[in-house]
DNA sequence: ATACATACC
DNA sequence: AACTGGTATGTAT
């Protein structure tokens, strides 16, 4: 953060830009992605180019917009806290320093955790095929960067920066195409070796983490030596490097995988000094969970480290239920004491909670165009909830407005009526649009609030649909134990009568036309997954389930949840979690968490239904009228739902559907990632589809201890919203028994 | 049940 | 000109 005397290349006639905003801009360039030594552009002159380069732009307006907000909420708690200090008991710190005893009763230092990830990894993968590539200024990607190389960092650019705000930092800086299966194909060869060390639970492409107890006392070495030569044989063996943070937790290893980076490690003993020591000096910010808000906040009444958080201890009690999720008083003082989960283990297909899919374009208030979005959405979704075999209540409908101001509006059919069909995926998803598009005009007119600016016409810049309640059709299936699959009407009329032939045919060849002709067969998602996996030779992912699966839990199943446990229960609320997932009756698993019982619907042929023998893409192209009317018609008035749902269904509508797209407004970015392991496909965000295989290898961890009984959860601190913890007693209770 | 905010990769 | 996509979870209503 000192940087030297600010000599600004920029020019700014206007007014004085706002500190924050250029913190805000410039984003975590000093902090959580740190740009860090040797850089050649000081931390100012970086927030100014690309102030100056997006001080006009909406989406700085919108920044502009956060800005203000956050500032009112800084301001309100500070108020919040002088006045609790006006009538402060004085027996705050005592307040605190009690729970502080009891989480540390839950200290557990007796496992050796690491967290492995790899230094520039997408950029790494570049050299390591193009070795002249070595030193230089290169970003990946085109629209959005997935990474800058070290070279191009020292300019300032970073991961998640827009191509064009880079180059000027950097104007020499080039971009390289995405190469998907570069990096697919690095991140098997380095989980293989980590796997070799201990347990692994992967969190993205680049970064997983390892488990080394084991390895350490069957070596006998110190944890320093054992990831020393962990990293060491990365090295010989991929060619890439990675850097390591070694402690008895996830937490601690996370934070100090930053410290040396790159190609560097750094551990901490397993001492309880040792811990309180690396942790108190650490900025709150590096914090897993603690996002700039959080940040913003606790900056607001003087804390900015995690040191801070016992010397403030008394103020923080005073506020302790204004913080904000993320916050939540206990998990402050979890994190000053250094303590963290230190389980390494995978989510399963149970947990996953919602699928979505959503898509930005050229912002645009034509409504045929944002039919048209609605609709490649609703084929993108249905194929996914098809491919994994879950189904669900509720649809979400995201739009984002031109101004980056975004709402969501959710349906929920009925009860007892669960979803996955694109027919019944665009009919709601329409529903809602058009919904919003028809009040808006009528809520401005009447004075009312409404997101997106006050014109009466809507635009949009991303419409999304989600997916959530969701079932496990598969679970269910094996319930029921029927060997098919089995289904609930997709009716919006809670009758479930479903004409199978129809539904199926449609289901089939909706979601096709492109793709998916290939995708189940047996178990697709295991068969590819092993496919990855083989030449890695890493069996303890040999049963990965199905293309779905908990999700980036890691380290949220590890943290801010030891803290969560009410008065009492730290960290056995994670327990129960853990041991849930660990456990081996997966059978009763499922069965338990499948929430089946239901499903009065109708059983649908057996899977294999043949999508195969649905009329080849070329056929459907050829197709007709339909296509034409319905686009030529491109009917001033949009039809209702129930016209377009019946349009849906009918025979020529694949065709239409693509045509359709075609004229769609074209998505703001190109990038199209396929995941190697289920084939799902991710636009444009290497992020996205990063997490998103972390799944498929954290899918099936063999089961390891007996289950254990737990408690209850705590109330407010649930561990809180912030990233990471996400699991919450609900939760918990949820993932044993939903139930449809 | 719905809406929104925060966080992470 | 131009700033992603997917998911979880907590709070509030």
């Amino acid at each position: 953060m000192a940087s030297p005397a600010p000599r600004l290349p920029v020019a700014g006639p206007s007014s004085e830009p706002k500190a924050s905003m250029l913190k805000r801009m410039g984003g975590p360039s000093d902090l959580k992605a740190g740009v860090g030594r040797g850089g050649i552009r000081t931390a100012e002159e970086i927030q100014h180019i690309v102030h100056e380069v997006s001080k006009r732009s909406k989406y700085f307006k919108d920044q502009e917009r956060r800005d203000r907000e956050l500032q009112v909420k800084v301001d309100k708690l500070k108020g919040r806290l002088a006045q609790e200090e006006l009538t402060a008991r004085g027996d705050e710190e005592d307040k605190a320093d009690a729970i502080l005893k009891e989480l540390e009763e839950t200290r557990d230092l007796s496992r050796v955790i690491a967290l492995i990830d790899a230094d520039a990894f997408y950029a790494a993968c570049h050299v390591r095929v193009n070795p002249e590539l070595e030193g230089k200024a290169f970003g990946v990607g085109g629209g959005m960067l997935t990474t800058a190389s070290y070279g191009a960092r020292k300019y300032g650019c970073r991961s998640a920066m827009p191509f064009f705000i880079a180059q000027k930092l950097c104007p020499h800086l080039v971009s390289l195409k995405l190469e998907p299966d570069l990096y697919v194909k690095a991140s098997r060869e380095i989980f293989a070796v980590l796997s070799k060390y201990g347990t692994i639970a992967p969190a993205s492409l680049d970064e997983a983490y390892v488990d080394l107890t084991q390895y350490c006392a069957d070596q006998d070495v110190t944890p320093t030596e054992a990831i020393t030569r962990l990293r060491a044989e990365v090295q010989a063996t991929t060619g890439l490097t990675v850097s390591a943070g070694v402690s008895p937790n996830k937490t601690l290893s996370k934070i100090a995988a930053d410290v040396n980076k790159p190609n560097g490690q750094f551990v901490i003993d397993p001492t309880r000094e040792a811990c309180m020591e690396f942790i108190q000096g650490v900025r709150l910010r590096k914090c897993f969970g603690i996002g700039r808000v959080c940040e913003t906040l606790l900056n607001g009444i003087g804390l900015e480290t995690v040191g801070d958080i016992f010397r403030d201890r008394a103020k923080l009690y005073l506020v302790r239920h204004h913080l904000g999720q993320s916050a939540h008083f206990r998990f402050l003082l979890g994190l000053y004491l250094g303590l963290g989960r230190n389980r390494v283990k995978r989510a399963k297909r149970g947990d996953r909670k919602t699928y979505g899919v959503e898509k930005t374009f050229t912002p645009t208030s034509d409504p045929g165009k944002l039919d048209d979005v609605i609709r490649r959405v609703a084929k993108s979704l249905a194929k996914d909830l098809k491919r994994a075999d879950f189904s669900g209540r509720t649809v979400t409908l995201r739009i984002k407005h031109a101004d980056f101001v975004s709402v969501t509006r959710a349906h929920t059919p009925g009860k007892n009526i669960y979803l996955r069909d694109y027919k019944d995926l665009v009919r709601i998803g329409l529903m809602l649009l058009h919904k919003e598009i028809d009040e808006r005009p009528k809520l401005i007119a009447r004075g009312e609030e409404v997101k997106g600016g006050r014109n009466p016409v809507l635009k949009a810049r991303l419409l999304g649909l989600r997916v959530g309640n969701l079932r496990d059709e598969r679970a269910l299936a094996k319930a029921n134990k029927l060997d098919g699959w089995v289904r609930v009407s997709s009716r919006s009329t809670p009758e479930i009568e479903l004409s199978d032939s129809d539904t199926d045919v449609q289901r089939d060849s909706d979601l096709d036309d492109d793709e998916d002709e290939d995708d189940d067969e047996a178990d697709p998602g295991k068969r590819a997954l092993n496919a990855v996996m083989r030449d890695a030779a890493i069996d303890p992912f040999a049963d990965a389930g199905d293309g779905e699966g908990g999700v980036k839990k890691e380290d949220a199943a590890c943290d801010p949840a030891a803290f969560g446990g009410a008065s009492g229960s730290g960290s056995g609320s994670w327990m129960c979690v853990d041991d849930y997932d660990n456990d081996a009756e997966d059978e009763d698993a499922e069965v338990v968490r499948g929430r089946f019982g239901v499903h009065r619907g109708a059983t649908v042929p057996k899977p294999s239904q043949r999508r195969a023998q649905q009329p080849s893409s070329s056929t459907i192209v050829q197709g007709s009228s339909l296509a034409a009317a319905s686009r030529a018609g491109s009917p001033p008035k949009r039809k209702s739902p129930a016209a377009e749902d019946a349009s849906a269904n009918e025979k020529g509508k694949k065709r239409r559907i693509r045509k359709e797209e075609e004229e769609a407004a074209k998505p703001a970015s190109g990038n199209e990632w396929t995941c190697p392991v289920c084939d799902k496909v991710f636009a444009g965000s290497e992020a996205a589809m990063s997490g998103h295989v972390a799944k498929h290898f954290a899918d099936d961890e063999p089961p390891a201890r007996p289950k254990v009984k737990v408690k209850k959860e705590c109330g407010s601190l649930g561990g809180g919203g912030m990233g990471g913890s996400k699991v919450s007693s609900k939760t918990k209770v949820k993932g044993k028994g939903r139930k449809g």
